[in-house]
DNA sequence: ACGTAATGATGATGATCATCATCTATAAAG
DNA sequence: CTTTATAGATGATGATCATCATCATTACGT
């Protein structure tokens, strides 16, 4: 069953890919080691051939997962991002949504590595951000830092306390529609300084 | 090894408020019914003399959590509030801290019965911010009600992202201090309208 | 005072888990 | 063409898990 090395690297990568999205969708401890090579098409066993432990590979998958999506998110500018971000879409669609959002109340418990690529995916994600949000004139840059780790705070939580709700409930909706609205019309306000 | 009825409802009490606070620490996932047996002091067999599953002790440690934090809270106002919820006590002290910043990432993988329990904590801070933030003066009650929904994600992000950096990592001190300021400064600002 | 019922201890259940040992087929190196 | 290194399959390991069966003790209703 040996296989050529381009091809050992492609399927390493997929195991990366599936696990990134199943353990956005289950969490790192809802999916076993078993579980997620099955779902990338392989049986258990051959792992480690590819990976130290399960650990190495939920940092290994926290980073392709953060880097994947913000260096593509194809949002045109802050007020396009927002409003995807905060979607029912975003919300319903854990397995392909945001890394950070997902996954940062387990990351918490986890080791250092692992919270280094999540400290490493905010960093990304403020830096994106004030790519995208350049219209916003900002004298000072440490302001237009505070202004974007702010933005992504308060998205964050918005998203996370609405997925806490049942499913269909008002609340979930009301949090996602309350935020939305009050952090567009914060870049609002920010514009025509 | 009977023991005498009100001792019983101790004890079961006991165990919930054991379990609130390990699965804060170490997630639902990351305990075990022995696990928090031997924390409360007994042995794991005594549990499904008190509890039908482990999942309907979650539910019930929610509710016990939220409750329990948010009618007791301490703080005099808003502004109070606000600068102990994103301190770094509280970041460092998931085990005694808010329920819903510690576990809304996993209650969004739980069944509904425990999601109602998260949704219920939401509305239960909502009420009492707008108790303790009554110095706020809002006309309408839906704008009040917006208001809190609103800088209680943003709180919730930040506390949520901040721990989701590594130990001692500045990022974790910088999001707390960043959002502490502006979630306070914009309490400032409402004050003087 | 007696018998019932219930708390909690002990130990077993089968499932699931991460990890490892072994085997195979074959791609790559010589 | 031969050898070797390795991706991946199969199956076993021991640990941990939630749950249940059983038992001893004893509070409580009678």
């Amino acid at each position: 069953m040996k296989v050529t090395k381009a091809q050992a690297q492609e399927n390493r990568a997929r195991i990366v890919d599936t696990a990134a999205a199943l353990f956005r969708e289950r969490g790192y401890d809802g999916v076993g080691v078993a579980d997620l090579m099955a779902a990338s098409g392989f049986t258990h066993g051959g792992f480690y051939k590819h990976f130290r432990s399960k650990a190495d590979l939920m940092a290994e998958a926290a980073e392709s997962g953060i880097s994947r999506r913000l260096c593509s998110s194809g949002a045109a500018d802050m007020t396009e991002f927002i409003a995807h971000y905060l979607s029912r879409e975003h919300r319903d669609g854990r397995g392909a949504g945001c890394t950070m959002a997902a996954l940062s109340g387990d990351a918490a418990r986890q080791s250092d590595a692992v919270k280094a690529m999540f400290a490493n995916g905010i960093e990304c994600s403020v830096a994106a951000f004030r790519r995208q949000g350049a219209s916003v004139g900002d004298v000072d840059d440490d302001e237009a830092r505070a202004k974007m780790i702010d933005i992504f705070a308060h998205a964050v939580g918005a998203l996370v306390l609405s997925r806490a709700c049942p499913d269909d409930s008002p609340l979930a909706d009301e949090i996602l529609a309350v935020c939305r609205q009050r952090i567009l019309a914060s870049l609002r306000a920010q514009d025509t300084d």
